[in-house]
DNA sequence: AATATTGTTCGTAATATTGCGAACAATTTA
DNA sequence: TAAATTGTTCGCAATATTACGAACAATATT
């Protein structure tokens, strides 16, 4: 993968976590042993379009995967992208580590 | 802090992430010994004007500092709040593991 | 003092994001 | 088959983001 690439995918795993519902809804999936849309749903104070529009954003990402159990749809996080955000945001913050004789204070 | 502030704070720092130059950004203020705008300017292929906006808004984040080098800008991470900002990020990858008998496959 | 250098800010345009209600689709249940 | 349940999609409005050139401000240099 070239850095730019790399660089692109990392900004495209932080778009989607750049927002505190999609935060909430991560750490939501992340805590239950079931997921569907409705208990997502219940656990936020907004509107049911605005929690599928979040969902498909995370889901675009490839953070998150969605099951259809008719009538339901059961979400969970994907767990190899989560590794490899993981890794990549890990790698971010280990390289930018001002070196010494650098100008950070 | 409350985990809804929590929320917010992490959801700032991956906005200001969500962009692929301001990763390069990040990534090119690490590995210098000297950072001004003017290197940064040179190194990217957009306009002076969208740099600078870039810049601002990690600075806004926190992620960044500047300081006046007459008549230059001198740029560096903010290392306080990248340490932060790791922290938060490597406890919300590890809050978000899946539990075992959890709906993940 | 005039000119050059270095970045920021302003104004503008194009596009994306966020949020909502209403309509819709798909399945399940009565 | 009719009605209920569960989510998605559509259409809209408000706001934010991204990018640029031009104008501007501040200091340094001649």
């Amino acid at each position: 993968m070239t850095k730019e690439l790399n660089n692109e995918q990392i900004a495209r795993f932080a778009k989607a976590l750049g927002h505190p519902t999609r935060i909430a809804i991560l750490r939501f999936l992340a805590n239950r042993t079931t997921c569907y849309f409705g208990d997502i749903f219940e656990e936020l104070p907004i509107a049911k379009a605005t929690v599928s529009q979040h969902l498909k954003e995370l889901k675009d990402a490839g953070l998150i995967q969605g099951e259809i159990e008719a009538p339901k749809v059961k979400y969970c996080i994907n767990r190899d992208n989560w590794k490899l955000a993981k890794s990549l945001f890990v790698e971010l913050f280990d390289d930018c580590v001002c070196k010494k004789g650098g100008c950070c204070k």
